[in-house]
DNA sequence: CGAATTTATGTACGGCCGTACACAATCACG
DNA sequence: CGTGATTGTGTACGGCCGTACATAAATTCG
């Protein structure tokens, strides 16, 4: 029963998933299609519905995946960030929202899209909970769980209101709210 | 086929573009087609593309009638807020995020919707910017400039982890942050 | 009353979609 | 080698979509 048989190929699995990721930071998750993703990994069309089933499969998949890398990303993030003074983490917290509007710009606008989907589709509720989550666990490894979560709250929304507008926030528009958190009496 | 016609029937584009909100409200964007709103509205198929002769005119103008309802809600709300100390806007405002979370649920998604959507095709931004526009304002004639655009972005945050979580936050969970900013010394 | 004009609608075209499924290719094993 | 079992694919079905457009009804005007 167990028994392998029949021929492996191992990567083409890999290379669905793959194209899969490419494809919903580049199009959002409307333009997730077996057809479009297909196309994108070189393979037929039988092979995306043979490896996964549904479509949903694919989603969940890549959105797990993708979610799942960007934790670990923001968990190094935080783990080289040393002691820093109240004044010290606004800054370092600027950092992180300007490096990410300036090149993580599609894996933003996808964590908010997949947030907004979840709202409607409750299978997706995991991922998009994992982004904040992650946020609020490297933060709070700098300062109290309060705060930490406040930060995140704020971040959060400057992501959210930076990629909706027209032009990116100025530097101060970025640290004043944070630092009104953590720094209030300077 | 078709019963009474003629050229004199204001209500009928008035109607189209109702139910097109109503859809919204119900389906989110992924959800509007000619077809589903002609469904919705009672009238036939070519009534829609008569009235609004892209998908996107209808979608344009259900977000616009839309965001400003709400708009003008919000600055309704704020008018009958008096004047009140920071503690008790912490209060206020806790009640107001309470409130939209259980009696305009559909409304915040979309609202939300519309911001992510906003990422990727900007001539829906007016639309998506109005939202934190009015909150600014709104709060605005109840604090300084600074603190109410940390608490906008607090909102936001507030709002959006809230309708991607399963369960809705305690009132400790939404005035923490508001007072963390609004009464930083107790 | 006709004729021109405006208003409204039914239908059809071409396209993309998810997915089922018959069928081909490949391999394990006797 | 043969013979299943397993893996992989091309194709096709039914559905929903936006939108163009011929045509019908109502109104307007000479």
């Amino acid at each position: 029963m167990a028994a392998k048989r029949g021929p492996a190929d191992p990567g083409r699995r890999e290379r669905i998933m793959a194209a899969t990721q490419r494809l919903l930071l580049e199009e959002g998750i409307g333009g997730l299609s077996h057809r479009a993703v297909a196309r994108e990994a070189g393979v037929p069309l039988g092979s995306t519905t043979y490896y996964f089933e549904t479509l949903d499969d694919l989603l969940d998949g890549a959105t797990r995946r993708l979610t799942e890398q960007y934790a670990h990303w923001l968990h190094e993030w935080g783990a080289g960030l040393g002691d820093p003074s109240p004044a010290e983490l606004v800054e370092h917290l600027a950092d992180l929202v300007e490096t990410q509007l300036a090149g993580s710009r599609a894996e933003l606008v996808l964590s908010f899209e997949l947030m907004s989907a979840a709202m409607r589709r409750p299978e997706l509720r995991p991922a998009a909970v994992l982004y904040a989550e992650t946020e609020r666990e490297v933060i709070a490894a700098h300062t109290d769980p309060h705060t930490a979560r406040a930060l995140v709250l704020v971040l959060d929304g400057i992501l959210l209101q930076s990629l909706a507008a027209r032009t990116p926030p100025s530097r101060e528009e970025i640290t004043a709210p944070l630092a009104a958190l953590l720094t209030p009496e300077g």
